[in-house]
DNA sequence: TCACAAAACTGTAATTATTATAATAATGAA
DNA sequence: TTCATTATTATAATAATTACAGTTTTGTGA
């Protein structure tokens, strides 16, 4: 259960080297569950990673991505967002706030696709969207 | 069965005026699905209406959304996409050539979502990755 | 029909997210 | 140590979207 060794663990897997940058990455999204943004990402790093490159955060979560380490969300046409659980789950945006939150689904794997036998399918994707708890009474038709 | 009919009654189900920007965007949606982002449909549609501005495209498509007309659709995080089949659906996005196609789902509304009490849905997204019949033998890691 | 307000459209500028590039720094093997 | 490879960094460029302000169109009441 060490976190530590769950990160070297989970990038020798994908054949990532553990460079501090990319610890630091990985540690954050696995301690920070709110899918947060590159922009987020990277400024609650920089305070105590002061040379830290946003183009490093970028090429990071690129290559965690693309090894199938982590995973990215593209809820919103805005920006990305990348989440280090890789479980099977789908996610929820409320429309007013934008906080993005995990849903826990049953019965996705029963889901039948018909049209797919030429297809080859890598990732799958559930996003729903809506109104939070805070928000939905408070809507005003924003976004 | 008439397009034009339809596309009137759709754009008045949803309350929106049908000038002759939006009727020309609601029906290349409705000829064209291809799931095209803005830049695809204002190139194509340029052409014949030259003094149409990419604003209103924008414009457009964000009004026929927020109404329910059509459907935005997210699949990469580059830019968004719009589809005039409202109907449920799931998308699948091929990670080399960057087509969207249209997937047949049954079951998606067996899928049960457990921790969503307090949440107020509004919209529902499945999305596949992964590689099309053309691509998935030339695949070289792009993307 | 005219006057006027509201709505729709347009073009440009600004913003934001992401990618490309090139230089520097770190790593690791011979 | 030397050298090649890889990783990181800073800056510039690109691309998508939004903001804004001016213009045109539409619709309504006198």
């Amino acid at each position: 259960m060490n976190v530590q060794a769950d990160i070297f663990g989970r990038l020798q897997a994908g054949g990532v080297k553990p460079s501090m940058q990319r610890i630091a990455v990985m540690e954050y999204l696995m301690t920070h569950c709110i899918h947060p943004t590159v922009d987020k990402i990277y400024s609650d790093l920089a305070p105590a990673m002061p040379t830290l490159s946003k183009t490093t955060v970028y090429n990071t979560l690129k290559l965690l991505s693309d090894r199938g380490i982590i995973r990215t969300i593209s809820i919103d046409g805005k920006n990305l967002r990348y989440d280090a659980d890789i479980s099977r789950h789908a996610h929820f945006r409320c429309k007013r706030c934008g906080n993005v939150y995990d849903l826990q689904v049953e019965g996705l794997d029963k889901v039948k696709v018909n049209n797919a036998a030429h297809l080859l399918f890598t990732e799958c994707q559930l996003y729903y969207n809506g109104f939070c708890e805070k928000c939905k009474n408070i809507r005003d038709s924003i976004n």
